[in-house]
DNA sequence: CAGTATTTAGTTGTATACAATTAAACATTG
DNA sequence: CAATGTTTAATTGTATACAACTAAATACTG
């Protein structure tokens, strides 16, 4: 009776329903559409979102410390730093100390963007309907997450 | 006293390790990147093994149904699925009843992949270290979100 | 100090994502 | 049944992601 059980574990595990990366990948995906309308009305894309965050704290880092926090590597930042200096959002020069280094820092027109950016993330907080206790909970299992995958 | 740090509240949304958004973000880029080298080895790539996780289950789904499934549009996935026609792993043709629809259905060695990947499941459970109960408390919340988000 | 190794960005090529548009087939309605 | 509206894929254009490679600068080592 429980043999003829056995092989259905391996294969529905095969199932999307019974993955952990889906929900992880999807929710990943709408989340970021969720902030769509917020971002589209500042001109931002939302990896261009993360940077500024970074920026708005930091004033100033290298293109290695903005991969090392965001987990993304020159190929994918070096064309969007591009794209953001164009937008005359941030700066780009070497660093005079280490040639090898390009500090990236913010021009007072990414500086003044934070006053219109500090309501985006109550008015998302907005469409979720979750507690502060649900999101805290989830952010702390999806950082234990990341750690196990770093 | 209480009214200077009012202010810091609403700055504090804006950092990144506040966010909900980012770890969420991340880990799932990350989670994808642990399943590299078990889908490497198959020559796919993590979107084009969620689709073969759905025809291994519906053998034949329109790219309405499995657009609806993984919540992707015929942008995205036209040309994923053209590149897995190519690769033989994949049949497309339009439905007899409805030319509007094309019906995705699996070539035998379409099928025949499905031994290869039945151990890719375990084969990640293995590198995160969390109990089933974390896994399924995760899955549970980002279906929950998910939720939320649609 | 010369030669080698490492670090850091940038470049190239491929594969998603997704908004906006197009085109064909089907459905609806007066 | 003709005109209009809707549905479904495909196409176009832009922006990530990321592996693999290149090039320049710096660090290291005998």
């Amino acid at each position: 009776m429980d043999s003829s059980l056995e092989p259905k574990v391996e294969i529905d595990l095969l199932k999307l329903d019974n993955q952990l990366c889906f929900p992880l990948y999807a929710a990943s995906r709408m989340l970021t559409k969720a902030y769509q309308p917020f971002l589209l009305a500042l001109d931002l894309t939302y990896p261009q979102y993360l940077v500024f965050m970074l920026l708005w704290e930091h004033e100033q880092l290298t293109v290695k410390e903005l991969g090392e926090k965001l987990m993304l590597d020159s190929g994918t930042l070096t064309p969007l730093l591009k794209r953001m200096e164009q937008k005359q959002w941030v700066s780009r020069r070497r660093d005079p100390d280490d040639e090898r280094s390009v500090i990236i820092g913010l021009t007072p027109a990414g500086q003044a963007l934070q006053t219109q950016a500090c309501r985006v993330p109550e008015q998302l907080l907005e469409k979720l309907d979750m507690s502060p206790t649900e999101i805290s909970a989830l952010r702390t299992q999806l950082t234990h997450l990341l750690a196990q995958l770093t």
